[in-house]
DNA sequence: TGAGAAGATGGTAACGGTCCCAGTATTTTC
DNA sequence: GAAAATACTGGGACCGTTACCATCTTCTCA
């Protein structure tokens, strides 16, 4: 019988019914040392009878490590993020790590509050897709802490010895434009969440475009592409919107309004995709004849539209496993350089994109 | 200067460094007991010139808490559990907990080692969406352990403790059926990943419907639709599918070639609705003229196909809020009875279905 | 002014493991 | 058969908190 239904059995417990001390017990259970073979069995059969279940608490503590990451993200129900989770998951349950999630819903004082908490729970490694890439001293501290640090997605240029697991959206995005381009496109437009500062082009061509996030990235991947060509780029055809469906189908039909000789929209992402896809269908322009659409990031429901769209896939599974694999590849090895780890996107060319109309 | 960049400060530090006892530190930072103003402002100066961070670890082996709830789900991708997810995760956060979370793949071998190490970890609660509706050993185990259980979505009628929240998936399928019988359709096909024992008609009859797998009890509600309307259940129209897209295709052809009496098709699932939904496309059957469609679950896509789908909604969201809910009541009201909490979905009508065909 | 209550403080025992060290039992070696 | 090497075992310190208790100080009021 035991004492309490609520008390569960402790290694004590457990050493008592064996009629061993602790430390042999521990030595049974945990396997180091070395222990006789009958004390083992005895130790064994008296775990198996009492149900004993190590605490994982009163281990960390002696150990220093809690096998477990912290994830923090904005919003675990965006495809995108959902997917890496995936992948975070699968590398971790792989390795023998566990994960402690946090949604931040992209407000900087939650992540703050996140990551304190997750730093409280001593966390061996946290993987963050930050919300800010400038407001990052919480993330520097825990470099400080002996936390490994892994940016997802979105860099963190202050935060020195964070790895960070990106897609190459420059390449990727010039990926698709040039894909427009090859079509014969010469007045492509673009709708995009970035926000860029006055005079973004010429700070770009100087400095790194590593630092920049996402959006922003794409958008060089555009305006590179577009050089490259020889096209000018032209800030009348950068269509921002907010990241909505909505926002993005309104931002469309301004465009095609204000520009009517534009020939193809390039979306930089899935959901802005949706938003231009919709503003076509109301507008009832025929796609491609009329209009091609590119979008970013591949979906389900690309295939089942019609036309099908043709979109930049980017792997997002697997950049949730090498943030994971970053992670945890820190934690052993605390002294190792920063790496940065570029993944590639793909072209997918369905139904969306054809040669521009005849003028 | 500290000793060790590694070493965090622990509250003796901080003692030290303030002048008082490590038992004077604990009350001021933590708020407990009585200090005098004076020796918290010293406290609280110390702490923060030494970067105080408390450690969750040692505090929760001596309160028994861990102020954590555990997540087990299948797939974190999906469309239906990233939803809730957001949703257990805000719950939980505005509750003051933290998620840990397990991702099980559907195996059952994952699910009892993720639940093993998160009763290990000695998590408060735990919401599980489980495998297996009989293979629930593990679980019962926790209740035992004093860790509250939420099932989330699939039942589990042998863990007597646990709280259960769903959507009335009954009532929910019925509504769709009913919208089809509404329009006038006689011979409705059932797209499905149930696969149900024989004679389950009798059981289900005089049994409880609540421990019914989702799946499972949407067929349900089909047939109970069927039977209202004085319409006999046919075994032939029951089309079933696993849990992909392209075997929803493939059985919704084969449904469609062997029965072309058939004149509405209704999709337990969204990832089975979208293969329904590409097999008419390549079919080039014109819909909802010739077959009406209807879904469950709604999705991005639904308003971006042509035509726009007809669906069932279950709401994701506040089933994931509601299961953590349940989970984090138990936790502080232990004794409580098991309760049964049950949403309900909402029929969405687009364009997908309409009245049947002339014969 | 002195007794008693209330306030403030420090010492110490938990919590449940791991790990080191010293001591004892057993085996190996010549 | 004794010395040395090796296998095994138990005691106790430790991780960083909280919780309890005893003590000391200060305040209140007859």
């Amino acid at each position: 019988m035991s004492r309490s239904p609520l008390h569960a059995a402790t290694i004590v417990d457990v050493a008592l019914r064996a009629g061993v001390s602790k430390s042999t017990a521990a030595r049974a259970l945990a396997g180091y040392g070395s222990v006789s073979g009958k004390a083992r069995q005895r130790v064994e059969d008296a775990a198996r009878e009492l149900d004993y279940q190590p605490n994982s608490l009163a281990r960390s503590m002696i150990t220093g490590q809690t096998n477990t990451v912290g994830v923090v993200i904005p919003d675990i129900s965006s495809h995108f993020f959902a997917n890496a989770l995936r992948g975070i998951s699968t590398a971790a349950r792989e390795a023998g790590y566990e994960l402690l999630l946090s949604s931040t819903d992209g407000d900087l004082g939650l992540e703050r509050r996140a990551v304190d908490l997750l730093a409280a729970k001593r966390v061996d490694a946290i993987i963050v897709a930050p919300v800010s890439t400038e407001d990052t001293a919480h993330l520097e501290k825990l470099a400080e802490q002996g936390i490994a640090v892994a940016l997802l997605d979105r860099p963190a240029p202050e935060v020195k010895r964070a790895s960070y697991v990106s897609v190459d959206h420059v390449g990727a995005s010039s990926m698709a434009v040039n894909h427009l381009l090859d079509l014969g496109h010469r007045q492509i437009g673009i709708v995009t969440e970035a926000v860029m500062p006055p005079g973004w082009q010429e700070a770009v061509d100087s400095g790194d475009a590593l630092s920049l996030r996402p959006s922003a990235a794409r958008l060089v991947g555009y305006r590179n592409a577009l050089r490259g060509a020889g096209i000018r780029f032209r800030d009348e055809y950068v269509a921002h919107s907010a990241y909505s469906k909505s926002s993005a189908r309104a931002a469309t039909e301004r465009l095609l309004r204000q520009y009517p000789e534009i020939t193809a929209i390039y979306c930089t992402d899935s959901e802005l995709s949706a938003g231009s896809f919709a503003a076509l269908q109301d507008l009832e322009i025929s796609c491609p004849d009329s209009i091609s659409l590119i979008g970013f990031d591949d979906q389900d429901w690309a295939t089942l539209v019609r036309p099908r769209l043709t979109v930049v896939e980017q792997p997002n599974y697997q950049l949730g496993r090498a943030s994971a694999e970053e992670a945890i590849g820190a934690i052993t090895d605390p002294g190792g350089a920063r790496r940065n780890r570029t993944l590639s996107g793909r072209l997918i060319v369905r139904d969306s994109t054809g040669r521009p109309r005849a003028r």
